[in-house]
DNA sequence: CGTTGGCTTGAGAGGGCTCAAGGCCAGTGG
DNA sequence: CCACTGGCCTTGAGCCCTCTCAAGCCAACG
């Protein structure tokens, strides 16, 4: 477990043994079972989530009542709900395992004292927030451009390992496309590929 | 100018009187006209903005030769294109001004060894960069859940400045709307108004 | 004073939504 | 072991939001 988290932030830094267990030390692990929440609307984050095994969705409630996802995360991702735990306020945004789940978990006291004693990890932290933000403004400018029926073979492209993961009217959900709808795509979809 | 860019960065952490010099000292004063590009798109970007005074875009290009503005930008916001210069690759975007406008420009370079020599430049960064995040995904979910004119009315009431400064039709690519329909969108409010 | 760039108008079309059922498992309890 | 329930996916009809296309208008500017 120590060896997968390891494996991970060496690639964005160079961490000797000693700064390695000063972070390993700050770890805790927790189990998620299937569909459990890993922080609810409403409570204030204080951790950021690293996922061992698992698979997991942040959503929120629009102003309709529905559930949309804003994003998904599996092996060897960060997960937090960052308006939360960077303000310390409220999140907007529940956060649920989708399979069960095996998570690493810093506290932000931890991780800010960490910054402060070692600031390789800040420079880690910088360069996840920064891909982050590429990711998502990718995301935000590739979706935009694409009918409901190219989101949809898009994501089936890229990620397969969600799309066969997530049920579909997660899918849907995350690809701003209503379940009705996307069930019609996809009839189309296979009655051309058969 | 230096004051208020010091002023700006004295917000995420406490640099003293040396550790400002040693920045100031790297900043690059550039002035540009009215729509003049900052960057072009298919160039790589080596340098890291901050407006003192005016106004910029970033836009691409989409599938259909249409322009898609991703961000607007001014006084004291940093701005890049953020994946061409994290990774230094081509830029997928451009930058342009929309008024005239100033900037002080710090390279690549001299940035990242600003971050190995004071480290609290690097958790500036990573809390602009946090920033910028958590505002990117707040717009795509709140944008996503309204219609247009929703849209429109939220963008007018929240960000007046950039309302009264960007022209119509800029308003209504960054809001996902044809300028045509963003046209009679406005005949109705006003309708409703007068 | 002609040209250009930005905004407006209107008709027609279609992508994607809502609503209301119906079908299909997988799990659960008796 | 079987009926029952609850989640998830599918279907179809009707509709509206928003786009495309094609002009026309007006102000700014050289």
């Amino acid at each position: 477990m120590k060896e997968q988290i390891g494996k991970y932030i060496k690639r964005y830094a160079d961490f000797n043994k000693s700064e390695l267990d000063k972070f390993y030390s700050k770890l805790q692990l927790q189990q998620l079972g299937e569909k459990e929440f890993v922080i609810k609307e409403g409570q204030v984050c204080n951790y950021n989530y690293f996922i061992i095994k698992g698979l997991v969705r942040s959503f929120y409630i629009d102003k309709d009542g529905n559930e949309k996802i804003s994003f998904f995360a599996l092996e060897n991702w960060w997960f937090t709900s960052m308006e939360s735990y960077a303000m310390q306020i409220p999140s907007l945004y529940s956060i649920q395992t989708i399979e069960s789940t095996t998570v690493l978990k810093i506290s932000k006291t931890d991780l800010d004292n960490l910054f402060e004693s070692i600031p390789k990890f800040e420079r880690l932290f910088r360069l996840i927030a920064q891909n982050m933000l590429i990711a998502i403004q990718r995301k935000t400018d590739i979706y935009q451009q694409m009918k409901s029926k190219e989101r949809y073979e898009h994501f089936r492209n890229h990620f397969p390992d969600f799309f066969q993961r997530v049920p579909q009217y997660m899918i849907a959900s995350y690809l701003e496309i209503t379940p009705e709808y996307l069930s019609s795509l996809r009839k189309n979809t296979s009655e051309i590929i058969s």
